[in-house]
DNA sequence: GATTAAGTGGACGCCATGTCCAGTTTGCTG
DNA sequence: CAGCAAACTGGACATGGCGTCCACTTAATC
């Protein structure tokens, strides 16, 4: 069980963060800004996040952990009742929403490699997996990290901020990719 | 004009660079590691590459220069002459082949999103615009992103060495998104 | 109130980064 | 061929973030 003094800190840490990685790029934010804008010290903020990447995805959990919920027990098609292809478009929906309100989040991950190993990931993983399954295409295995790739948080940036594109724009052409499980 | 001690520096640097990534992870090999077996100064190698990334970058466009090549002058399906659907299909080929033989390397670039400003990135996409539009589909360009996103060395080389999939079931994968042009 | 385990924070050492400049090499020119 | 300017070289150096460590403090339990 977490202690008072733990819990508090955990709060200004999550709340300082959330400050820095809105105010600028990610790279220059550094621990020690996290931990002097916290109000706590290095050994303090070392002890629960060991980079900066850990402390974006802590961020990130509790807005992804409601978007899971609905995906679980929330109305068709998100939730459960619909056909694979239909969730599967609602989940792009709802994950390009997710992903501009949180551009500046998400950019903070800045993480490549580590984004797979994130439960978030695990998540939207096993989601996509199991519509694949109904839908009963083959090469399940394979096509789920493809179609979950336009979702990573470089690509969506690079979109929007290099390419220009609208979030509706990247919407409309993600809903193309369900039609694959038809 | 190039002088002759800084091409030989050059090639040193690209070689002992390629031997150094293929022998352990990325960033375990510093710029002075690179230096030291090229047997040059910390100073020449950064004269040229500012980073690790750059380096990598380097090394990749070589071999993708030869690919590249076989696109716009080969013979169909990966040349001209094909329909668009069979020739993005003849891409992705391609380039898991490409991913595949060069593995290490492109795990090395371990670049996220600079990725997306390297010359051989523009190629791809310049080639896959066409396609598109060849094919006359809607949201070209948000689509263009999302059809290269699953090229991304991060996502091939989670699926080749956490998932366990083999390079020929990536491309079965692969070559349902063509059907998306017809 | 005493005990114990967890939590805290800042000082410290380490190492990669990138810069800088004095010396060297190269290619050109008269 | 000799002399010169510009480009190139390479290692010493300053900088700064990272992560650890440990003596001290605080919270929970009895």
């Amino acid at each position: 069980m977490e202690r008072a003094d733990a819990a508090r800190n955990r709060a200004r840490i999550l709340t300082a963060a959330a400050d820095l990685f809105a105010a600028r790029p990610p790279h220059e934010v550094t621990m020690e800004d996290i931990a002097r804008a916290a109000g706590v010290g290095r050994g303090t903020l070392y002890r629960r996040y060991p980079d900066r990447a850990s402390i974006a995805v802590a961020l990130l959990d509790e807005h992804e952990r409601e978007l899971q919920e609905r995906m679980l027990r929330g109305a068709p098609p998100l939730g459960p009742g619909a056909a694979p292809a239909d969730r599967l478009a609602a989940f792009y929906g709802a994950m390009v929403e997710l992903l501009e309100r949180h551009r500046h989040l998400v950019l903070g991950s800045e993480v490549g490699r580590s984004r797979f190993e994130t439960g978030a990931y695990g998540f939207w993983r096993a989601h996509v997996r199991s519509l694949l399954l109904a839908a009963e295409v083959k090469e399940v295995e394979a096509l789920v990290e493809i179609l979950l790739a336009p979702l990573a948080p470089e690509v969506y940036t690079y979109q929007r901020e290099e390419r220009g594109l609208q979030p509706w724009q990247i919407t409309e052409a993600l809903l193309k990719l369900p039609a694959l499980l038809r």
